[in-house]
DNA sequence: ATAAAGAATTATGAATTCATAATCCAGTCA
DNA sequence: TGACTGGATTATGAATTCATAATTCTTTAT
């Protein structure tokens, strides 16, 4: 009998771990707020103790900031630690890109194609969530084939910083464009499996991102 | 009245995962042992609440692992897992050479040689320890002087995770030859402010170095 | 009315307790 | 002898308790 793996049942404080981030992630819990810990206690039926154990572990990822004697609060996002994530993102994708079109298997390579076309026509249509959410499996979805645990997990960890700065889905039309034009060349450049130039370009379309933006809020 | 911060009594918890981090990077703590909650506990003179804190959290690191109902232990350091992480490092020290010639003040890169002037004495005394050390000296500092604090921080969870496989130190006179020459030119570099050289550099050598190990293993 | 001081309340950090799962060990039987 | 069973022991995960720091609310004095 090899039944593979035991029964998985994930211990309190990993599951919380997970529902909590995406309450960051996601801004229902909004940066620079007290985390509520007795309210989520009560929400999520669990003592103290998990859940304290989980809000060190967001701490540490960076999502949490915790105030001896005071309690723990949101990180915020500010400007500066953007400009401190975006390039160590785009060195992570770089390589992302340069494995994916080494290791990636042509269902992997297909996946992202299609996630590439629906992307395509929610622009066409002006669906800014769908696109977001397309565009996301894309990056996704070439880090996957990269077939490294390792560099998913960290860049795991800075794009869910990143990803809290609600204002990067302030798109202008102009970029909006552009950036589908830099999607075209990756998805070229994947199916070429020429890794040199999906590094490169998706290195490029993270940093052209962050420029636009900062031109957005600077300007 | 500005004082800068109030009296930093980091909480028990920060406390330990600093030191039982160093444990188990320090090897005092082997890969694959079970790591003895309790014994860890008197020794520190804590109660467990803060400790399994502290372990939760450097299970996040990677650095253990915790399986349900049986306890927490050392993760292994396998050859797939080095595979893995070393071009992620690579990623990052080439992005933190790029960075430190841009950055990096006067200061930061006359530290680094002098560092390297230590380094190469050690070489010619074949002093491994010291040798080590300085080496480590010179990568943390042209991190530092990339002045990027959310790189450093995930390339420290990184290194960590290498440093603990101890038969890095085992190096052949061959490669430990190659690596000052590879360091001679990284100081070049990063005095020139040539940062795409001493990012590629960077790379290199840590690529090589992971190359000749796998010959040392495998052959 | 406002500010300061001090008491009451609440929240936090950490220790302790408790229920349960895992492990160990003696005894039984093939 | 060696594998299996079932109870005793231990370790683990989580809830609870407790001491103390922080905050809020009153009271008092100016």
């Amino acid at each position: 009998m090899n039944l593979s793996k035991p029964i998985a049942r994930p211990s309190l404080h990993e599951e919380l771990v997970d529902r909590v981030r995406e309450l960051i992630i996601e801004g229902e819990l909004e940066p620079g707020t007290k985390i509520p810990e007795k309210e989520l206690c009560e929400n999520f039926g669990v003592s103290r103790t998990p859940m304290r154990e989980a809000l060190k572990v967001l701490a540490n990822e960076g999502l949490a900031v915790l105030e001896p004697n005071r309690g723990a609060w949101v990180s915020t996002v500010t400007m500066d630690e953007l400009e401190e994530t975006f390039p160590v993102l785009a060195a992570l994708e770089r390589l992302g890109g340069e494995l994916a079109c080494i290791h990636g298997t042509e269902t992997e390579i297909a996946f992202v194609r299609e996630r590439h076309d629906d992307m395509v026509r929610h622009y066409k249509m002006r669906d800014r969530q769908p696109y977001f959410k397309a565009n996301q499996d894309i990056h996704d979805g070439i880090l996957r084939a990269a077939g490294n645990p390792v560099l998913s997990q960290h860049h795991r960890v800075l794009a869910s910083r990143a990803k809290r700065a609600r204002f990067l889905a302030n798109i202008s039309d102009a970029r909006w464009s552009q950036a589908v034009a830099e999607h075209e060349e990756i998805i070229a450049a994947l199916e070429a499996r020429d890794g040199q130039r999906l590094g490169q370009t998706l290195a490029d379309h993270l940093l052209n991102k962050f420029t636009a933006l900062k031109e957005r809020v600077d300007g």
